[in-house]
RNA sequence: UCCAGAAUAGCUCAAUGGUAGAGCAAUCGGCUGUUAACCGAUGGGUUGUAGGUUCGAGCCCUACUUCUGGAGCCA
């Protein structure tokens, strides 16, 4: 259908103006006065839309628009105008209305503030809404940011496997994939070989959990690699920050220890906010005013400092000496909890913060052993109000440390014997890091709930749409 | 999975154990420039499900379902 973009009327300031034009678009409020009728329409190619006027005295089809309500298709002809109350906004003075579609009195959304709950019960209607609206257009400059910031510095990207044999060992529980027959089930006497050799793969097989030992390969070859792609975790866990579909990017960087790679994740993390606050300044106002005030300055002064960097121990040290009653005391060796976690991000520093050199224990089978051996050279990236964003760490680089810390936790070493081939062959320092686009994406709208930065959100129990 | 809370009209919410209401939406009408337009009228309910207590339950009790907030796990 031949039209124009309603973005291309409102971005040129007087190109249009005074010419005749077609525009296709959704009603998002419909307003009639005696000989008179306002249509906001808005087609999806900005945030904003534009206000179709149809005058009974011009147009032949305006009983037809006093009849729309919200969420009919329309296709309007007519002129670019300046608007009657300000020059400067433009609106359409409309010659011919089509109906393409109409929207009936039983279409659930309301020229109204929804409620995000509600919405998520209509998520094929919802991003017919602003905040989804502004969300997916954020999500979508994001998306491509992120290519430019890895491109910009010369990362290749790969696309690691989705289905996979191999288990990224703590990273969280895997979707199982099998043809076999549901109705013939395992038997306990059966070993696990045994069974899934008549498996579509010959053995047993899922959905990915993480892409890094893949990566991990293509960065000892290429360098600066990262994935981005789907993460699947069959996790039963039920919180505003888990899905158990998701998007991680991955970098994976040879020759780098973990002060190079903490430089590149705060890069990066600025590099994306800023591109979105510029690209997206509507969307972000909108944010700003609905969902959390002051948002915009928030993340302009993230961009500005620096992030702190705090040793593990250091962290556990200022929390015994905060004198705040945790619910969970804090021991050297203990996991810091949310509450932790929350204090030293949201009450010491208020800004962005890398822990780094974790206890061995609380960490994966694959991260740098540090000389005091008692440590790895891990990071996980906390940001005020949504906790942990980004998790990495150098890599164990020496074959005889991976192999000693796999026996020490029951791993099997024959499963995993190509991702050792990595130490015994031209083996090298590096690091890699994950990053969860939705917490990103949750960080950067002030929106609260994962399942409200996903088209469809797959999470324990609800996998509709 | 654990802890806490909630479920009433299409949506958002009221209703002391005693006749279920409002705003918005919808329908009809009015109004020549509206901005979530405005004004008037009308229709709209098995109070999440199943049981129980009571003369009487939206309200109290039990179980279940779903959702929300927090926790654990993590990105």
């Amino acid at each position: 259908m031949k039209h124009t973009d309603i973005v291309e009327i409102l971005k040129s300031k007087d190109l249009f103006l005074g010419q005749n034009i077609t525009l296709c678009g959704w009603a998002r409020t419909v307003r009639s006065s005696k000989g008179i009728c306002f249509i906001e329409l808005n087609d999806g190619s900005s945030f904003q839309g534009i206000q179709l006027v149809v005058d009974e005295a011009n147009c032949p089809d305006y009983a037809l628009a006093q009849k729309q309500g919200v969420g009919a298709a329309l296709k309007a002809t007519g002129t670019v105008v300046s608007s009657y109350n300000n020059k400067e906004v433009r609106e359409i003075n409309v010659a011919t209305l089509e109906v393409l579609g109409e929207a009936p009195s039983d279409y659930p959304l309301q020229k109204k503030r929804h409620t995000l709950e509600f919405l998520r019960t209509i998520a094929h209607l919802r991003a017919r809404t602003n905040t989804f609206n502004a969300m997916f257009r954020i999500r979508s400059t994001l998306s491509a940011a992120i290519h430019h910031f890895f491109a910009g510095r010369g990362f290749v990207y790969v696309h690691t496997p989705i289905l996979t044999g191999s288990d990224c060992e703590g990273a969280g529980e895997m979707f199982r994939v099998t043809t076999l027959d549901p109705a013939m089930p395992k038997r306990p006497e059966i070993s696990d070989a045994d069974f899934y050799k008549d498996d579509f793969f010959g053995c047993k097989a899922g959905l990915t959990v993480s892409g890094q030992l893949e990566g991990e390969t293509l960065a000892m070859a290429l360098g600066k690699i990262y994935t981005f792609g789907p993460t699947f975790r069959a996790e039963n866990s039920n919180t505003a920050r888990h899905a158990a579909e998701f998007w991680q990017i991955e970098p994976e960087i040879a020759f780098a220890e973990l002060e190079d790679l903490i430089e590149l994740a705060e890069a990066m993390i600025k590099s994306l906010i800023s591109e979105v606050l510029e690209k997206c300044p509507e969307e972000m106002a909108f944010f700003d005013k609905h969902y959390e005030n002051g948002l915009v300055q928030k993340l302009k002064s993230i961009v500005q400092q620096n992030f702190v960097i705090l040793e593990y121990t250091e962290a556990v040290r200022i929390l015994k000496e905060s004198k705040v009653q945790f619910e969970y005391p804090v021991e050297w060796g203990c996991d810091l909890q949310t509450e932790h976690e929350r204090y030293i991000t949201e009450k010491v520093y208020n800004k962005p913060v890398f822990v780094i050199n974790y206890p061995a224990e609380l960490k994966s089978f694959y991260m740098k052993q540090n000389p005091d051996g008692k440590t790895v050279a891990a990071t996980d990236l906390l940001l005020p109000g949504v906790g942990e964003i980004i998790g990495g760490s150098q890599r164990e680089d020496n074959l005889e440390k991976l192999e000693r810390r796999m026996k020490e936790l029951d791993m099997k070493q024959e499963d995993y014997w190509w991702y050792l081939d990595l130490r015994r062959f031209g083996t090298a320092p590096h690091s890699g890091f994950g990053l969860g686009l939705e917490r990103l994406l949750l960080y950067i709208t002030g929106i609260g709930n994962i399942r409200d930065v996903a088209i469809f959100p797959r999470t324990k129990g609800n996998l509709q749409f």
